[in-house]
DNA sequence: CTTGCATGTCCATTATAACGAACATATGAT
DNA sequence: ATCATATGTTCGTTATAATGGACATGCAAG
């Protein structure tokens, strides 16, 4: 045929690849969804989206949510995810530093990784101010946003960061573009010095701490971080990240992911 | 062909499945695995297997856990049964009402549903005495062999209930048959009464107190149970099941899984 | 050295999975 | 009544995924 010239040309997709792309799909909307209504969000077949959703409930993976045809995310996820969870035990540990900090600071900590190429909260303990800052628990943000994403991908090479990185997530929530030259160079400072402050780019009043959180081979797995108002921050700095860096040191991580 | 009339002439297996085997191979190894390891002991063609490995790889599904080809279940897998966990936020509630138990008889509490076709402990809390009684969360144990077992299956008929169930399951640790007939005899009087309480017949020494936790369809979708030695069970009966019973009208189900 | 085993890669074959399009049905708006 | 939209099912076609077997490598036992 002659139109091999693009190869755009409507490839077909992987059973395995819908099926994840259905669940991180489930995962984003939060809420139970129609097969058909998936199927038309991800611009996937219906008669493929219908066949697999019954493959994963077959398999426990997804659940009908109501009794009105709407499905999510199923049980076996729950008990795959605690299988992980179990060996390589962050949590614990994880739980304890941020309770720590968040009494010694009375601000927000938060424990943070990457998921895919993006960045999430994974845990999160809120402050004691009266009025306190705190943010979604597995949400899926752009690296560049994050103090915390000047840290996570210090392990790649320049172009291997700008290869993971979609090219989009470097313009930031009010429309301005943050050049990747200048994003390559804090990652390099941050990643040498082992911390990244600055005042949040996702809002106008928090000031954002983050350490990193290294394995065996000293390599950035997770960051902990403190996101506090502004004043506070600059006025506590030292002090605060000397709390982070404290707890960062005491987690001890195992194997390379 | 002539040899049609045992289908089990080595039909091709889909990856999707081969897929959740591997994950759940791995979930009950509780340990990194090579590739070609799996393959041979869930009995899979190594190419296949290689293949699927790479792809979960890819999703981050499985991830490599040691500097040696070795794989085990990854991060993505967390991700999505934390947001499994936050839909069907059974998870607070539950801390709670296993505190209080746990806190008021002193004895070990369990919070379990079923896994498959098997019983599996989601969430424990163990007792205060100075030996405690305890087992492992998440593993999967023959549903005949727990008092659980005779709840979980309440809203079965006998049919469903002898279909769901695999049939060597109801041989017992120690060897012996449970007869099915007076399974299903038990299922109905537990679902009837609300409880069902037993000297375990897993070990010699425990008793244990099981009730429902039901949705709004009074289907029981869970259980709290309560390990003891047996003693102190017969001594305390009323009192712990009261304890249960409280706990568990107090925890409120939603939606029908 | 040879042999065997465990590990990983590559490739041709063919059973089948992903797909699109047609069909079926209900619901609500015009 | 008519149309549009959302939902779910069925089926034939064809691209391709699952497979077995050949090949390559490293390592340890004989």
């Amino acid at each position: 045929m002659e139109a091999a010239e693009t190869n755009l040309t409507a490839k077909r997709a992987r059973g395995l690849d819908r099926a994840f792309e259905i669940l991180e799909f489930l995962r984003n909307q939060k809420n139970p969804m129609r097969p058909n209504e998936i199927a038309s969000q991800i611009g996937a077949p219906r008669s493929s989206v219908y066949e697999l959703v019954n493959l994963l409930l077959r398999n426990q993976i997804l659940e009908f949510a109501d009794g009105d045809g709407r499905v999510y995310l199923g049980r076996k996820l729950y008990f795959l995810g605690a299988a992980y969870e179990k060996q390589f035990d962050f949590t614990r540990e994880c739980e304890n530093a941020l309770e720590t900090i968040a009494r010694e600071t009375r601000e927000t900590a938060q424990f943070c990784m990457l998921d895919g190429n993006k960045y999430t909260v994974v845990r999160m303990k809120e402050g004691a101010r009266p009025f306190r800052i705190s943010s979604d628990v597995g949400q899926s943000v752009p690296i560049p946003w994050t103090a915390s994403g000047r840290l996570l991908v210090g392990h790649m090479s320049d172009q291997e960061i700008l290869d993971f990185i979609p090219s989009q997530d470097f313009q930031l929530p009010n429309g301005e573009w943050l050049d990747p030259k200048e994003f390559l160079r804090e990652v390099r400072d941050a990643t040498q010095q082992g911390e990244f402050t600055f005042d949040s780019i996702v809002d106008s009043f928090t000031h954002c701490f983050a350490v990193p959180v290294v394995n065996a081979e000293h390599r950035c797995v997770a960051t902990l971080c403190l996101v506090s108002p502004r004043e506070d921050g600059l006025a506590n700095r030292e002090k605060y990240l000397q709390c982070l860096k404290k707890a960062a040191s005491a987690l001890g991580f195992p194997a390379p992911p």
